[in-house]
RNA sequence: GGAGUCGGCUCGGCAGUCGCUUCAGUGCUCAGGCAAGGCUCUGGCUUUGUCGCGGUAUUGGGGAGGAAAGUCCGGGCUCCAUAGGGCAGAGCGCCAGGUAACACCUGGGGGGCGUGAGCUCACGGAAAGUGCAGCAGAAAGGAAACCGCCUAAGCGAUUGGCUUCGGUCGAUCGACGGUAAGGGUGAAAAGGUGCGGUAAGAGCGCACCGCGCAGCUGGUAACAGUCUGCGGCGAUGGUAAACCCCGCUCGGAGCAAGACCAAAUAGGAACCCAUAGGUGCGGCCCGCAUCGGGUUCGGGUAGGUCGCUAGAGGUGUACGGUGACGUGCAUCCCAGAUGAAUGACUGUCCUCGACAGGACCCGGCUUACAGGCUGACUCCAUUU
RNA sequence: UGGGGCGUAGCCAAGCGGUAAGGCAGCGGGUUUUGAUCCCGUCAUGCGAAGGUUCGAAUCCUUCCGCCCCAG
């Protein structure tokens, strides 16, 4: 049960935080329409920050449905996604997109970015190993 | 029944699961405070009780809008001086009222639109002054005469009769004379129609309509009138969203205001005295503060706390008022986030859900917008 | 969130009540053997949009749209 809450634990709340991820963050995850950054922390739970520019997204109701949906799925995948600061960075275009078509494309990048910070922990184990 | 006008309310519903935020209660944990006791080398250490920031779990409440928007006006609140005086500048502009205030609202007047219910208008002053009006046109303001019209008087030319040779009576022509009807230009050329009048014409005269001024009456007033009198009306053209005049209003910045706690870092800060000069306080002046000297020690960025929601508040009711609204009584507490909360998924129903998200708070205006419910009224048609 | 500013041809722009200058770029032509230079002509819809004032609006007023800057 308390393993799907998302409080203000799992969130990055100073701009040392976002600063610090955004200086230098090993894995990322492209699309067109938004961008994903994230670093390793020493915790045991992720954490969640969200960039979205007035400049991309015009109207307000429009700003929240889509920190809504990108809140809500990462909250969904929290348990795969432990130990990563991740930022999530809109960009022109994905206030056209509709729910469904949000949902699928987050659920991919998300997907991606587990792939790869799996590769690059196993890649810094071995090489701590050697 | 159809067409239409003006308002008011509402903004998918229900069930389940997983989440966010805030408040309250409870459990656990805990920075720390207080009280009492014990030990002690008088520094402290420790036990118990109690309060308890924060964290966490759980239970129960609350959780976006009519426009939350644009930031176009008006206030509250905070700081700047206690918000003062003058100039400059800005805003408003039929009248009366409402209001904390307004550019808003209500009622009334006037113009325009509509058969009507109704809608709509930046609606003071051009008889204080200055300016502007390209092109066209003769002329664009207290003017002028291009074409045209006229030849009565007067003037000039030609000429005829009469003559006492001074003139006098005619005819024709002219425009240097008269005219502003008509033509033409323009957005605009200075009352309209008819009759009279005249050489031709003209408010030149008259009638009706229109206009102006004064009075009277009604109305708080704007204003109105089958009212009375006067004025022929080239008096007084247009433009003030041109300068301006008149009347009224306005100090500036903004919650990133401002207050407090406080790592780092730099050396300054508070109080008293003095006030020539510099700087700041809204553009300037007055005025005020500060820099200067002396004395005394704290100051303050990241971050945090407050400001932060009980209010020109909502609902009901009684009374006053045509109404906006006001007054009294009763009752309710209804977002307060801060990397920034109302969502996601599933099922189901229907009319298949528009515009769109608080950020200090209110009152308006404007703009965007799919529907649904409802009240009052108007016109047309029809039935009984 | 609050405060401030700007929109004139593809680009840079002047004009701020009376038929919208100028430069660059483009297109057409001329000069030249060719090119550059130079000369001439051209840019039908253009003053961000819609209303209003005015005889007349890019210009004045109102509302809206877009873009940029400043304050953490």
């Amino acid at each position: 049960m308390t393993k799907q809450a998302f409080g203000k634990s799992l969130r990055l709340l100073t701009s040392s935080d976002f600063q610090v991820v955004f200086d230098h963050a090993p894995v990322r995850a492209s699309h067109n329409h938004f961008l994903i950054l994230a670093r390793f922390n020493a915790l045991d739970h992720p954490r969640l920050g969200l960039v979205i520019g007035k400049k991309h997204v015009r109207l307000a109701h429009e700003r929240n449905r889509l920190k809504r949906h990108i809140r809500e799925t990462f909250r969904l995948r929290q348990q795969s996604l432990r130990g990563l600061d991740v930022i999530v960075v809109a960009r022109k275009g994905m206030g056209e997109l509709s729910n469904p078509q949000l949902i699928s494309q987050l659920t991919q990048q998300w997907q991606r970015i587990e792939r790869r910070a799996q590769q690059q922990s196993a890649h810094d184990t071995s090489a701590q190993g050697d």
